[in-house]
RNA sequence: GCCACCCUAGCUCAGUGGUAGAGCAGCGGUUUCGUAAACCGCAGGUCGUGGGUUCAAAUCCCAUGGGUGGCUCCA
């Protein structure tokens, strides 16, 4: 005999003002949908953090409810509840979007709508009852969507006041609970996210239990934009973006530093796991390209580039070679198409946007025994990629990046023993730097791809036991695999809470099957090597991007581009400050004096501004005393410090961490 | 590429049809100072760019470049 948990509970006398649903074998169930009493079964609260999913989830309902109101004709279709608060994608009639106007509009109906005090309440109906229901309301949208529920599975509607939708549920038990509602953005959204398919116009919006705690969440966000690594790369004189190179950054002094600093860091590490490092031509002919897969695969995100000649009508009474340029640029107008029809493509080029193809010169440019293998070769070599314009974004979405990338390349039974020893040079890595929440994604094969169902198998599972091996849990994007393999993707968040993908480690079998690479093995017979692709911190910029937010722009003393800013009391010390910053520079430290006609207290806020690690004041007593009064962006003051002290503690903090 | 929004001095921003502004930074001077902003002065902008409407455009319209938040795509 089922029965919703609201009769339950009210049987029981536990039907409290504040309970939103209950919890049932760890399955949240709201109080609307009938249910086999449980043997045990949870209150959960309107303060519960598993509650504000249920709340956002209703108020995408209320708003649907509100832009129906206000914009008639709006076809609804999907509205879920997601991490930073919900959304719901609307279709207008008249196809406009939504305006920031709009959105006022629709948050003051929402209020009217939520201050009714309306009960959600649940029936179930049959498919054909659902389907004349939303036929006649004109929601072609989410027939689409009543199709798509499995046979056998209850058809659930959700109502509150006269609005009605098909949801799954969990509600609220009325319009009372939504008391902390704001309206975010808009955006374009494809149906279905499709780019094929009609764009429905969704609003963005959150919401949470009560008027404090979505200030409370509005202002953390504040917080959070503060530490943006834009706002902070301009601050800290890090890096720049200039028109001219459309997401391409500029690395000032201080960040080129930094950038340079990671580089020798992970090139030190090299050194002791067996990394060979080459260094990889710019551009290449198309056939290296054609070769890879990449022409097929990955032409149009690449940068094409060919010499002056090309550009030249190829002259009377010659034929042409290679591919006119007309047929190159596959997405040009007609028009550019016509006008470079009749040049020459003797030697079109890519510039690269991935550094295996040239291992794989490398690998194969040689008679290659076991002996040899593993071969790990590393290149910081730079790459460009063309990123369509609207996804790039800052130093997290860039179109030229240098990765700590390297090509293992070894036999098939060395393979797992190789992932493994990459996962232990990753995490030393992270921790060293002091990431402790990294998402593992297993990406999956692609529509788009090379080589055999067997091949991906095999690469898939090796990754996959690598995972298990060390006990990590992951999760799993399916068909988000590159074309030439899958990947393991290392993802990490940045300040307000996206997700980056920064380090990986890929299985190939495809790029030595197309290069045709092959070592002798210890029978004397040709045998073909595997190739695991593999970067630490992924791309550097990126990576930068999202450790500037990680620490707010405060680097580490060994990454700090400079470590201690010698502060003169007055003029007379200035003297005393240049000559010391002389001898600790010859000792290896980054210092910077600011002699600058400011006051002492103007002096440290600037320096605190550039959060640099160690401030030293230096006055009569310091100069008296051979003596720096050192101030610790971590410690705090710690008083006057005799020169060589202050040496070897900043010496020693700014060693490389060892792994 | 698609949707919305934004672009005013090096930076952060004010200015909604009628003579382009502030703070910080910069430069010059004064001050010589002990732990998060000394004082005075000067200079700095074809209001992203190009068209249009208007007696008059930073402001309204169109196009275009760049950026922001998403979609899609990806390190």
């Amino acid at each position: 005999m089922r029965i919703a948990p609201k009769e339950l509970l009210a049987q029981r006398g536990q039907l409290d003002k504040d309970v939103v649903a209950v919890l049932v074998d760890g399955k949240i169930v709201d109080l609307h949908t009938p249910i086999e009493p449980p043997a045990k079964m949870d209150v959960l609260r309107q303060d519960s953090a598993k509650a504000l999913e249920i709340i956002r989830h209703s108020t995408a309902h209320v708003m649907a409810d509100a832009v129906q109101k206000l914009f008639p004709g709006t076809q609804v279709t999907i509205g879920p509840a997601i991490d930073n608060g919900f959304f719901y994608d609307f279709a207008r009639p008249d196809h406009k979007p939504f305006n920031d106007a709009d959105l006022a509009q629709i948050e003051a109906k929402m209020g009217e709508i939520i201050a009714g005090n309306h009960d959600f309440r649940r029936e179930v109906v049959s498919r054909d009852e659902a389907k004349k229901l939303f036929q006649s309301m004109g929601e072609t949208f989410k027939l689409e969507i009543i199709d798509a529920i499995p046979e056998g599975d209850d058809i659930s509607l959700y109502r509150h006041g006269d609005w009605v939708d098909v949801c799954r549920g969990p509600h609220v038990p009325n319009t009372r609970f939504l008391q902390g509602v704001k309206l975010t953005s808009v955006a374009g959204a494809y149906w279905r996210g499709q780019e094929s398919n009609p764009m429905l116009q969704r609003i963005y919006g959150t919401a949470f239990p009560s008027k404090k705690a979505l200030d409370a969440y509005l202002k953390q966000l504040e917080e959070a934009k503060a530490r943006d690594h834009r706002k902070l790369g301009k601050e800290l004189d890090l890096f720049m973006m200039s028109d001219l190179a459309p997401a391409s950054p500029f690395f000032l002094p201080r960040g080129a530093f930094v950038y340079n600093t990671l580089v020798d860091f992970v090139r030190k590490q090299y050194q002791r796991r067996g990394y060979r490092e080459v260094i990889t031509p710019q551009i290449f002919d198309k056939a290296l390209w054609e070769r890879s897969g990449h022409w097929e695969n990955y032409r149009e995100n690449m940068f094409m580039s060919f010499g002056a000649d090309a550009l030249e009508e190829v002259p009377e009474g010659r034929t042409a070679r290679g591919t006119p340029l007309g047929e190159v640029f596959v997405s040009a107008g007609d028009k550019a198409k016509e006008k470079l029809a009749g040049s020459s493509l003797d030697y079109v080029c890519g510039c690269k946007a991935m550094n295996c193809p040239s291992h794989c010169v490398i690998f194969g440019a040689q008679r290659r025994s076991y002996r040899e293998l593993p071969l790990r070769i590393a290149d910081f070599g730079r790459l460009h990629r063309y990123e369509r314009s609207g996804v790039t974004h800052g130093l997290t979405r860039v179109r030229t990046f240098s990765q700590d990338d390297g090509h293992i390349f070894c036999t098939p039974e060395q393979m797992q023993d190789e992932i493994a020893k990459f996962m232990d040079f990753f995490y030393a890595v992270y921790k060293a730097l002091a990431f402790d929440k990294i998402e593992i994604r297993l990406a999956t094969r692609p529509e788009k791809r090379l080589g055999t169902d067997e091949m991906w198998d095999k690469s898939e599972a090796a990754l996959a036991k690598g995972l298990e091996a060390r006990g990590l849990p992951y999760v799993i994007s399916e068909g988000e695999g590159a074309f030439y393999g899958p990947k393991l993707e290392f993802h990490i968040t940045d300040a307000i809470g996206r997700p980056w993908q920064l380090g990986t480690i890929q299985v190939d079998y495809n790029l030595p099957e197309r290069f045709e690479l092959e070592y002798i093995g210890a029978d004397n017979a040709a045998h073909r090597p595997v190739m695991l692709h593999r970067a630490i911190l992924g791309s550097l910029e990126r990576f930068l991007g999202v450790y500037i937010e990680h620490v707010a722009g405060a680097f580490p003393v060994w990454l700090a581009p400079e470590q201690l800013a010698l502060l003169t009391v007055a003029d007379r010390h200035n003297d005393y400050a240049h000559e010391i910053r002389a001898e600790m520079e010859a000792k290896g430290i980054r210092v910077i004096v600011d002699d600058s006609n400011e006051k002492l207290g103007g002096k440290i806020r600037a320096a605190r501004n550039l959060r640099i690690p160690y401030l030293g004041v230096v006055g009569d007593k310091e100069v008296e005393a051979r003596a720096v009064a050192l101030r610790s962006r971590i410690d705090g003051e710690l008083g006057s410090i005799p020169l060589a002290d202050v040496i070897a503690r900043i010496s020693k903090e700014g060693e490389f961490p060892t792994l």
